[in-house]
DNA sequence: GTTTATAATCGTCTTATGGCGATAGGTTTA
DNA sequence: TAAACCTATCGCCATAAGACGATTATAAAC
């Protein structure tokens, strides 16, 4: 399937990254490149689960795939998927630290008026 | 809701932005703080379906709201995530722009064959 | 206080997504 | 060529997500 447009592609990048089990292979995967059967024993799920999962990063252009004789193995097409995924994090950091700030103020407020 | 890990947020951070609904508000909003009122006659949505699409991207930190009166104001949160979108914008671009140059020397290869 | 305006929420429907086991297809091994 | 291996795909189910109209809640205006 060929992709048309910039926004299709942009949304199955970001739809391929809202997956907790993808974002796993993702970091799976950052260690080197991987046949299928390597990947299995690490992740609690079906083998047609997780190919289905790499199919999708597949697809997203994030991983490329090589068949390999009887196996095929899995590897990072696109390193920059970590950056996103680092700006992401800094992003969520960013409200988690927000969030504990307001607790310790919280915290505190309540410690000294009582 | 309170988050209570980063991966619960970043999961929640991705699928915000996986929707071209969403995508179209964010850019909409890039224009400066509106109420849901102005939002509504620019989007071909219901207005449940609009409000609740806003929500999600409250929800996942990306717009902060205030009441005003009687109206609702959105606004971004945290703009760092239009250079979120900005990345991914180039790595489809880099996908898109790879096909287009494998189109050209498949059509080069032709008009040349024959 | 009744009406109007604005926006969130509820209930429902339809479609998409994630999960699994079973099956199929292709490759190596015996 | 038969058997074993590896992985993609199919069919099915359960849950999530997106859309809408109707309802509810609150604020402003009359």
């Amino acid at each position: 399937m060929v992709e048309k447009t910039i926004s299709d592609l942009r949304i199955k990048i970001f739809s391929a990254l809202s997956d907790p089990t993808r974002l796993e292979l993702l970091e799976y995967l950052s260690g080197g490149e991987r046949c299928v059967c390597e990947i299995l024993p690490a992740f609690q799920r079906s083998q047609s689960t997780v190919s289905k999962h790499l199919n999708i990063l597949y697809e997203a252009g994030i991983l490329d795939r090589k068949i390999d004789g009887k196996r095929t193995v899995y590897l990072i097409k696109d390193p920059q998927v970590f950056d996103l995924i680092r700006h992401v994090d800094s992003m969520a950091l960013k409200q988690i630290s927000h969030l504990a700030e307001a607790g310790r103020i919280l915290e505190k407020s309540l410690s000294n008026g009582r």
